[in-house]
DNA sequence: ATAATTTGACCGTA
DNA sequence: TACGGTCAAATTAT
């Protein structure tokens, strides 16, 4: 376990070399390739500028990599990662009074006057063929159900099935996007405190897809095989099928500071090469807990995206989404797992944690940071 | 029988 | 008052 990380750093090193050395080239090739006057460059060194773009692909490619096993990393093991106040992107909607679920009492709403602990936007976008189950790894259990103003398609809300038994208030909203039916933008909002944060990898319960009532609405309906409770034998979780493209949206930073990173997973079965970003390693680990939910779906075809805003650069480094607006917690993306946990991760974690201000106000457990 | 979902009602906020 | 979020009884699924 300890190796898996310690060959990711010095994977994440090696990229960083290497665009450090492409960049060097790059360089040397501008220098060598504008002798004089760069006015007729464009007739006159067309190969030297395929040549820089190849450079200039290679670089980014090269960067984006270690952004995005820097990105990965910053998000598993505890998943400390996407600390994110609400703002509900989607319909102009404020994410209001989702405070702490559990107390429905009406006191609690005293205190209440911003937003609700953390949210987490994500956008999955489930491609053609699939059988589109949105399996993020949580069980949830759909308590509400309603139409948005202004969306085409209602939004299913859901919280954890353990709620009862092992008070765990993550809850998560999910909606279809009115633009691409394809796409849906889940909100997770709390995180979890129930033991499947650390154990979950055992089987994917979630029906959130199906529980999504798009029933009513738009009235294609109950002829699709309610795909229920399809638990997955382990393997098959994470072969994250097809047409899967993953956005994860920084609430907040919507001016898309970042360009989306799309790649293309080489059906991380087999033709791994050494620019699959995802080690065998990070998918067996982490990867998916670490982008908190909502990936993984088994589906089935061919071309395996990837795609997400990096949102988690932040100005003060990876991992960090930036924390404003006072108060409101910041919360802990649950995802847990300490058990998959690296010391060098956790080092980074920690560094980019103290980082961040964390609302103390807000009555978080710190639980499963040490759950098992 | 138990668990999960559906759906209308209710509540707090803006 | 409208809207979004939650509750909870009724219904459906397992």
């Amino acid at each position: 376990m300890e190796e898996n990380m310690m060959c990711e750093q010095v994977g994440l090193i090696d990229e960083l070399m290497q665009g450090k050395e492409l960049a060097k080239q790059l360089c040397d090739h501008l220098v060598s390739s504008t002798p004089s006057s760069s006015s007729s460059s464009s007739t006159t060194s067309s190969s030297s500028h395929i040549t820089n773009e190849v450079l200039i692909e290679k670089i980014l490619s090269s960067y984006e990599k270690a952004l995005s096993m820097l990105n990965w990393k910053a998000n598993v093991g505890e998943s400390k990662a996407y600390i994110k106040e609400s703002h509900s992107s989607f319909t102009n909607g404020s994410p209001r009074s989702v405070l702490d679920p559990e107390v429905k009492h009406k006191d609690v709403f005293k205190k209440r006057k911003t937003k609700p602990n953390w949210t987490e936007q994500v956008k999955v976008c489930l491609g053609t063929g699939h059988d589109g189950s949105l399996e993020d790894g949580y069980s949830w259990r759909k308590y509400g159900q309603k139409d948005i103003l202004g969306a085409k398609f209602p939004r299913g809300y859901f919280r954890c099935t353990y709620r009862n038994v092992q008070g765990c208030l993550a809850t998560k909203q999910v909606q279809k996007s009115d633009e691409d039916p394809m796409v849906y933008e889940i909100t997770y909002k709390g995180r979890h405190t129930c033991t499947q944060a650390s154990h979950k990898n055992k089987a994917f319960p979630s029906k959130t897809k199906m529980a999504l009532g798009e029933n009513r609405h738009q009235t294609h309906q109950k002829n699709q095989p309610q795909e229920k409770t399809e638990q997955q034998p382990q393997e098959t979780i994470f072969s994250f099928g097809s047409d899967l493209e993953v956005k994860l949206e920084d609430l907040e930073n919507k001016e898309d500071i970042f360009p989306s990173f799309c790649f293309t997973s080489p059906s991380l079965s087999s033709e791994n090469e050494n620019n699959n970003i995802f080690s065998d390693t990070m998918i067996e680990n982490n990867f998916l807990e670490g982008f908190s939910p909502a990936f993984i779906s088994p589906t089935s075809s061919e071309s395996n995206i990837f795609c997400w805003s990096p949102y988690h650069f932040g100005t003060t480094g990876v991992g960090q989404s930036v924390q404003t607006s006072e108060s409101d917690i910041t919360d802990i993306v649950s995802a847990s797992t300490s058990a998959t946990n690296s010391p060098i991760m956790d080092l980074e974690l920690d560094f980019l944690l103290e980082k961040m201000d964390f609302d103390t106000d807000f009555p978080i457990n710190t639980p499963e940071l040490c759950s098992s």
